[in-house]
Order: structure tokens, then C-alpha cells, then sequence
DNA sequence: CTTGAATTTTGAACAGTGTTCATTATTTTA
DNA sequence: TAAAATAATGAACACTGTTCAAAATTCAAG
């Protein structure tokens, strides 16, 4: 055949994504193969390789979609706030998609590309944008420190909070069970912050 | 055959995980399998199976060790040091220990077990003796409140520093380098720290 | 010793995986 | 209408984890 009318390559691309994402949201990452994708959109398995690279290009167009969707769902900064109450709204909302999107959101720390290869830049460009929004949160905490500095600070929070979803949804932490994700969340940013805003006070240990 | 000579149970067992292990040092995650485990120990696929349940069970044994070896190497509560200085020895030991196996301790958080399935008992022991070590140089800086809470401290300085470490290794921070993953480490603890040390100062944003 | 039961190891077989690519079917262009 | 271009196929390849009847070996009993 030849250039079905039936879906344009950008049908495809959409198509093939969205199989992959129910397949991920029914029956979990380790679910997922190209055949059965290719099942789900009526079409052989060798077409999904005309639109992507490979199953890791697939799976890294998924989780980039589901980057997009938290970024589309994080409110903007609101000058007539305090840093604490923008951070706890960027935390909150954060929290509510890890919860409406747990599957999705588990896939994408399920999936990692083989040893030595890196992100495509189209990938890391959309956790930039993602660590812009805390930079921008936390921009009046510290104006006059450089940017580096900054960086540092909106890469550790945004890590910090992954290593607590990505556990607590693994249920990697034991005891601690999945209901206690929002309560470390909080406490971390709290208490992280409130530590940013009390730079070295000298020693008054216990 | 039957009972062969040549190997225990035991054996057989610390022969495979010692395999597997190596298999992870030398080409990641992604290159174990049972065959090629089963090829480096000189015995058949099926053989491996009389060890261990499946390739879950002996992927979790692996990891069980890390945890172990990590466990080992942490530095005991120092009574004669402050909280901050026996925290601050943890962490370094922690990253010290990250840094010198980098490739197993990839493996701890890229694998996971198929959806609703939770860590077995002794796994979960192994992660409760970690927590456990972070508890006990906490405890000094709130020996009132109540126990689960400091769980809950100390759950959340784990996970955020695994979080720190697994996307500074899988090379999800984008710009953010390996190398910083110390620099932000070291920030988290600080802050956080420093956080806890001072209670809901009442309102006094910038 | 010899026989028979118990046990360990095997490796072929099954059902699945990602990936490739010559072939085929279709459409577009000449 | 013929030829060139393109899209879709699905068999084939080289793998994967896992099972299990059969074979090989050891152990215990007679």
C-alpha cells in the first residue's frame, strides 16, 4: 500500500501515542510493546517504526506529552502572593496531576534509556521550562543571588518531590504508604524553604 | 544430574547474583538476562530457577545487597557530634557510596516490579534499617514529638535524596550535570535541616 | 553391590519481545 | 496509460522470561 488516505503521518503519531497511553493507564508500563500498540491502532507493527525511531522515541514522546500536560496544569506566578503561597499552589497543583495521572506519571520514571545515552534535547528543553516555573516562584527569595545559584535551588526541589512520588508510588518507602505522598511533599517544601529563608544563623545547636 | 558436587544451594546462589551484578558494572541495567547470567556461571536457564523464583525475585536480591553495602558503609550516630555534623557524615558517606556504584545503584531505581505488586517483607526491612540510621541522628532535634513524624522526617530526607540521585544519573536534570549531584544533596540537607530548626516563625515574608 | 527412589540439571518448547527489510499495494506524477 | 514514488506489510531474526518432561546423578535401602 501507499499513502493511506485513512491517517496522515501526524494521525499516526497521535494515534500511536494515545494507544500507548491507555495501554499505560490500564495495565501499567510493563504492559506496553509495539505489537500490541500497533494492535490498539489497526495497523502492522513495522508502520509505528515509519513515525518513530524506536520504542525509546516512542516512550520519550509519551512522557514528554505527559510533562506538557503538568506544565499546562501549573498555575502562573501571582505577584499579589508571598513566595511561600506561590510555592504551595505550584506544590498542590503538582501534586494533584501526580495524583489524576499516577500511571502516566509512574511511566515516566519507569522508562530509562540505555546506559551513556542521554535525553534528546526536545525532552530536556520541557524539563527546562518545567524548572522555570519554580525559578520563577522563588525569584523574590533571592534576587540578588546568580542564577546558577537559583538553578541549583528550583533543580533540588523539583528533584526532591520526584524522588518522593516516584517512591511512594513504587512503594518503594515500605511502611510509608501512598497516602503520605502530600504530607512528605509538604513537609520537604516547608521546611526546605523556610531554611532558604534563614541563611546560616550561627551555630545555636540543640 | 542430581546434587552435583561442584555447587551448594548457596553457592549457586551468591553465583548468580555475583553474575548479575557484574553484568550491571560492566554493560547496565538493560544487558541482564537470564541466559547471559545462566552463560557466566556455566549452567542452564532453568537452573537459575531452582534459586530463584523469577527474574523479580533475583533482580530484588541484587538490589537487597546494594542496599546492604550501603547500609554498611554509614557512619554510626556520633554522640559527641551536633545533628547538622552527624547528618552532614551520613550524606557524604551516601554519596561517597552512590558515587562508587553508580551502575548498581542505577539498578535499584530502574527496575520495579509489575503494577499493584509490592516489595516483599525482607526488602522492605532492608529499607526500614536505612530510615532507621537517618532517624537516630535526628532524634536529638525533636525528642518530643511524637514518632511518627520523625518517620515522616526522615522517609522524606531519604526520598529526596534518592530523588536528587536517580535523575542526576539517568541524566533527567538536563543542564543539571552529574557533578552537581553533591552540590544539591548537600543544599537539600542544609535547608531542610535548617528548616526544621525553626518552627513556623510567624509571618515575615519578603 | 544392586536396585529403586529422590533430587538436580537440562534444554527444547512456548509465548512473547523489538527491529529490519524485501515485497506488495497504492497513489502521484509524467 | 506507464512509470516513479511512497506507504504499509508481515515474515524473519535474534533475542527475552518461563515451564516442564526427560535425563543424569546421587542417596538410601535391601
Amino acid at each position: 500500500m501507499a499513502r493511506r488516505v485513512d491517517h496522515s503521518h501526524e494521525e499516526l503519531f497521535k494515534m500511536t501515542i494515545d494507544a500507548a497511553k491507555s495501554l499505560v493507564v490500564e495495565q501499567g508500563y510493563r504492559a506496553i510493546s509495539i505489537r500490541k500498540i500497533a494492535d490498539v491502532i489497526g495497523y502492522a507493527p513495522g508502520t509505528i517504526y515509519n513515525v518513530f525511531k524506536n520504542f525509546d522515541d516512542l516512550m520519550l514522546r509519551v512522557n514528554g506529552q505527559t510533562l506538557d500536560a503538568l506544565h499546562g496544569e501549573l498555575p502562573k506566578r501571582s505577584a499579589t502572593r508571598t513566595v511561600e503561597e506561590n510555592i504551595d499552589a505550584l506544590v498542590e497543583s503538582y501534586l494533584g496531576f501526580v495524583s489524576n495521572n499516577s500511571t502516566l506519571w509512574q511511566a515516566l520514571f519507569e522508562h530509562s534509556l540505555p546506559r551513556e545515552q542521554e535525553l534528546p534535547g526536545w525532552y530536556q528543553d520541557k524539563i527546562e521550562r518545567l524548572l522555570l516555573c519554580i525559578d520563577e516562584c522563588l525569584e523574590p527569595l533571592f534576587s540578588e543571588t546568580p542564577k546558577r545559584e537559583q538553578r541549583l535551588v528550583s533543580a533540588t526541589l523539583w528533584a526532591s518531590l520526584h524522588g518522593i512520588s516516584s517512591l511512594a508510588y513504587a512503594g518503594k518507602l515500605g511502611i510509608v504508604s501512598r497516602v503520605s505522598m502530600e504530607e512528605m511533599s509538604r513537609l520537604l517544601v516547608k521546611n526546605f524553604i523556610r531554611g532558604l529563608e534563614h541563611p546560616h544563623q550561627p551555630n545555636r545547636h540543640s
